[in-house]
DNA sequence: TGCTTGACCTAGACTAAGTCCAATGTAGGA
DNA sequence: TCCTACATTGGACTTAGTCTAGGTCAAGCA
C-alpha cells in the first residue's frame, strides 16, 4: 500500500460516488500533487478486480467507479445532468428472463440503468 | 434521400443487429466506397433522432446500433465474444422500483443488460 | 442557359478517454 | 551497501467520435 495507492481509495469513498477516472485523478492531485494519470488507472483497475469498486458507464463517454461494491444495487441517471443515485429495487429482474430468450446463454449478471429527471433538473 | 443515407439504411437492416460505427462505415464503404466516417456519424444520428435507429452501449467502446426501434426490448451480451441477441423479459423493471428509491427523480425508462456467456464461448 | 441557394458530402484536423512503455524511484532483503 | 522487484512517472500512442472548411450538386428562378 503506496501513498498513491491509499490516495486513490481514499478519494472513492462514500455513499452515491461515482467519479470517472479523470475526476479521481483530480481529487488524488489535490493531495498528493505528482500522482500521473497511469497511477490512478493502474490504481483503479486493481481496486476493480479486487472487487473493492465497481465499473460503472452510464453514459458512452467516461467510466465511472462506484466504492459501493459490496451490495448488490442498480443506477438511476438523470439524463440532463447526469447524476447518478445508487438504487436497489425489488424483484430480481434475472428471473424475469425465460430460458426460450436466453438463446443457450449461460447468463451470469444484470445491469439495470433507469433513466429520468433529478427534482434539480425538473425544478429548473 | 440520398444515396449515402440508402446504404446506410441498408446496412442496418435485420435482426440482431448491432453494428458500431466503424462497421457501419465499413459496409457501406463496400457498397459505396467514397462515403466518408462523417457522413455515417451524421446519417447514424438523423436515423437515432427518427427514431428509427437506437444507439445502445453494452461496453465501453464503440455505440451500436440497432435497427430494432420499434419494439422495446433489452440486450444480452456475451462476455467473452460480445455477441449480442434482443430479448424481451417478462417483467417491468420499471415497476420495481418504489417510491422511496426514487430520490424524487421523474423515472422514464430503463435499459436491461444481461450478462453471460454465449453456446460458442461456453463450448469453446 | 446561367446564377443563387441550400442541403449534403468529404477529408482531415482535433478532442477525450484510456492504454502502453521505457526510464526512474524506492523499499526491503542478502 | 548492493540487488532485485515492483510501483510510479511522463509521454507517446490508440480508439471513438466530433468539428470544420471547403467542394459538389440539384432545384428554383430570371
Amino acid at each position: 500500500m503506496t501513498a498513491q495507492r491509499r490516495v486513490v481509495a481514499e478519494v472513492l469513498d462514500g455513499d452515491h460516488v461515482h467519479l470517472t477516472a479523470d475526476e479521481v485523478h483530480a481529487r488524488a492531485a489535490a493531495k498528493l500533487p505528482e500522482i500521473s494519470r497511469a497511477t490512478v488507472y493502474n490504481t483503479l483497475g486493481e481496486l476493480v478486480s479486487l472487487g473493492e469498486v465497481l465499473e460503472v458507464s452510464t453514459d458512452r463517454r467516461a467510466k465511472r467507479y462506484d466504492p459501493n461494491a459490496h451490495r448488490p444495487h442498480h443506477h438511476l441517471v438523470c439524463a440532463q445532468c447526469g447524476a447518478i443515485r445508487d438504487v436497489h429495487p425489488a424483484g430480481n429482474p434475472l428471473a424475469d428472463l425465460p430460458d426460450s430468450e436466453r438463446f443457450g446463454f449461460t447468463v451470469e449478471g444484470v445491469e439495470v440503468t433507469y433513466r429520468g429527471i433529478c427534482p434539480n433538473c425538473a425544478g429548473a
